[in-house]
This record gives C-alpha cells, sequence and structure tokens, in this order.
DNA sequence: CTTTTATATGCCTTGACAGGAATATGATTG
DNA sequence: CAATCATATTCCTGTCAAGGCATATAAAAG
C-alpha cells in the first residue's frame, strides 16, 4: 500500500482527503459528516498517515486532522504527460488523432479487407 | 473497477499508460518493452480499454493500442482542490495552516462551550 | 476512582484482483 | 489445407485489503 495511487484508489479516502482539503476536522467530525462508521474513519486515517497524505495534531481528547499535499505531487507529476491530450493546443493533438484513424476504420472492428 | 483511480493504482498499468502516451503500440511491442508477459499485457490492456482509458485499432494481425486521455481528466480535476497547497507561495499556505489551526471549526455541531 | 467521550486496534470473513500456465481465437502465409 | 504469428481468454491460486464487530487506550468530567 506504498503509493500514492493505491491510496487514493479508495472511495472513501478520496471524500476524507476531499474533506480535509476544506478544512482540518477531527476524527468525529468526519465521522458525521461522511456518514461513516468510526472504525472505519480511523483506519483510513491510519492509512492516510502512514502514506503520508495527512498528519494529526492532538487536542484534548480529540485528535484533528489536516492534508500533507506532498504525496499527491508524484500523481500530478505522472498525469504530466497526458496533459498535452487534452490541454493546450488541441489541433495538434486532433491531427494526430485523425491521421492514426485514416489507416483503418475507426475503433478498428471493421473486417477490413 | 469502473474508476479511474483504481486503474492506474496497479503499477503496471501505469507503465502501459506511459508509453502509450509517448505514442501508439502494439500488443507485441508493450510485451517486449516492458518486458512482461504477453498475457499480463493483454489482461491488462482489457481492463484499460473496458475503463475507456486506451482504445485500439487493428492492423493486420496486430492491434495497436493508444490512449484516450478523456478519464483521466477525473483524476486531474480531483487533484485541483489540492494544487492549492504546493501551487504558488508558500506563504499564503502557511497563513491557511494556521487559520485553520485557530478555528476551532466551521461546523457548528459545536457542543458549545 | 468511576463514568463518559474520543479514537485506535485486533480479529475474522469476504471478495477482488494480479500472476502464471495452458489454451483458444483469428489473421497471414505458403 | 497446414503452419505460424499475434493476441485474447479461461482456470487456478495466493495475496491483500476493506468492512463489521468487539474491545483497548486515553483523556476529561463528575
Amino acid at each position: 500500500m506504498e503509493s500514492s495511487f493505491a491510496i487514493i484508489a479508495e472511495p472513501n479516502r478520496r471524500a476524507i482527503l476531499k474533506l480535509l482539503a476544506s478544512s482540518e476536522q477531527s476524527v468525529g467530525e468526519i465521522e458525521r459528516r461522511l456518514r461513516m462508521p468510526q472504525t472505519s474513519v480511523s483506519k483510513h486515517l491510519r492509512v492516510l498517515r502512514e502514506a503520508g497524505l495527512v498528519e494529526s495534531r492532538v487536542e484534548a481528547q480529540r485528535r484533528v486532522y489536516r492534508i500533507r499535499p506532498e504525496p499527491l505531487k508524484e500523481v500530478d507529476a505522472w498525469l504530466d504527460p497526458f496533459r498535452r491530450f487534452w490541454s493546450a493546443h488541441v489541433d495538434a493533438l486532433e491531427r494526430h488523432l485523425e491521421r492514426m484513424e485514416m489507416e483503418e476504420g475507426p475503433d478498428g472492428k471493421g473486417k477490413g479487407k
């Protein structure tokens, strides 16, 4: 479960991260807002913490969690090579795709001959 | 396995996508370049195809695969709320974090005090 | 100290999924 | 047609992670 990619593959963890992106929250707040069992929240927070995606601060009996954004940079960086496909010059991409489709019917199901 | 997040959680699939990001490739080319068993490549390609992350074109007995970038936009969009944490100047972020620590939580759920 | 509140941990079951080997499908060439 | 090349699919197995439940830890309040 090392990689950030695996961490954010889990929908509940994404929900937690998204919530924390707006502002830090205690476990109980997360529990109530996302309507998920406390035990489940704690376990996901543990995974997130060990992966460095969140960190916690103790406040009385509560633990307040907040985002640690660094690991997400890895994901952002990985996306980079794909951004050219949808950002910037769409023209070049379209020409590229059209060239590829020219060679055979679109989507290849064709028995082409 | 619907979500793109789950799809890219797998390292070999990320490798395939990355390779295809540079240019389209046949199954055999992927097999050789990534040094992974053909059966494995085919299976990952199936997953990627069903998730809409790649599409294939038939060329004689070969299937040439290429990127379909759209689904990755979802991932890119999800990252958006976190970008503010690392983009721009760090000062603003620090002030932001400090502000959050100050507040007791905008929740209103507060057990009064 | 006892009780209550807040959070964490352990155990167990279940399901999903990756990998490997063998095989099936399908197109190409002779 | 048979032989061959390229890719897909099936079956099996091991692993790993998520969810539920009970329980442990720890701080606060009475």
